[in-house]
DNA sequence: GGCCGTTCTTGTCATTTGGCAAGCCGTAAC
DNA sequence: GTTACGGCTTGCCAAATGACAAGAACGGCC
């Protein structure tokens, strides 16, 4: 596996030349992960900045009732971790899973911050990657206010149809936020009938 | 109006001392909005990072259908900006509106920017204001999935109780993801009888 | 191959929530 | 004062979604 994928990843925002790229993507690990591996664990704190190469991954937490209920997916050339673990370095609520085998490249968060401190395009970088996580999340709560469940499901599979190739339906429902049982029968078309 | 609470605030993350916070307030200039008045429009670029000194403010869009959607609620004490329009430099989607006469401290975007390049101290605490707004989003969007809209109001008072000092309730309905109707009777306690 | 656990679907019924429309009430305008 | 408007509530009914349980389908494992 070469960093070829990461170092065009840092290059399409804009800010980073190939150059720099290749500098910034020397600083990361490779980082397996078995299908069903945890990259993270509820009570850890997130220590990966992790590009996905090939894979693909799910984020979840448990809710009061013990529900498990997934809160994003990741496909592959996309960045993985939990934003408020890893920059506030506190204990993490939410695990990270692979759904399928995994590899990518990492990096820890002393590092990382090295790495911002001395490259003010890779800050420009980071930023723009808080701010695209941030805006995505904006649309989706929109979405989850005034779309209903089918709309939702309709537009996921618009944007993301990898995502149900990957990830088994019941953490689709979730995290569109509808029981397994709802999402069957949109699915099927005919939500009662 | 002093910059005092500014100051206190720039210090309150742990990363700012005193000396600087003075510093970095300097750069911030008086805003003031009449009540109704508007921080932001849709279609305009946001270019206020906006300190709220006193009043109350809301940002909201609207949907497919035209309805008016509540997104936030500012407190005094709080930052006021839309993330995405004002560091991609896009055109905003929302509105921010002044719920009460405002009073605040702003700054431009090329301002902070130069404040960022200038100030590593700084630039951790706006890096520490991203991570706390994802991070209150993220715990909103999964009270959406998983707590019914009772619960979500109950939460809301006891969280934010100024919020229904301020705002018309059918503000803060849109705001929990309910109809105006529904909140009126999930505060009347008999959500049906 | 046969067993077992998980996922997905489906039926039945209950609950939650929405859509309307009417009415009440307070405030602002004239 | 009277009028007009917006905000809030409420009744009635419909639509959306959930809860639960049963069964089919599939895959892993021995």
């Amino acid at each position: 596996m070469t960093k070829e994928k990461l170092q065009h990843f840092l290059q399409r925002t804009g800010f980073i030349t190939a150059a720099q790229a290749e500098e910034i993507a020397a600083q990361f690990r490779p980082r397996m992960l078995a299908r069903h591996g945890m990259l993270l664990e509820a009570g850890k704190v997130s220590d990966d900045y992790f590009f996905l190469d090939q894979g693909f991954m799910r984020a979840f937490a448990y809710d009061t009732e013990g529900n498990d209920t997934t809160t994003a997916f990741y496909a592959a050339g996309q960045l993985v971790f939990e934003v408020a673990s890893f920059f506030n370095r506190t204990p993490s609520r939410e695990y990270i899973q692979a759904l399928t085998d995994c590899q990518g490249w990492s990096i820890r968060y002393q590092e990382l911050n090295a790495l911002f401190h001395a490259r003010p395009e890779f800050r420009e970088f980071g930023r723009a990657m808080l701010v695209r996580g941030y805006a995505g999340l904006k649309d989706r709560m929109l979405a989850m206010i005034t779309e209903q469940a089918a709309a939702r499901y309709e537009a996921l599979l618009w944007a993301q149809p990898e995502i149900l190739q990957h990830a088994p339906l019941k953490n689709v429902a979730s995290y569109l936020g509808v029981t397994d049982s709802s999402l069957s029968r949109i699915r099927k078309g005919s939500s009662k009938k």
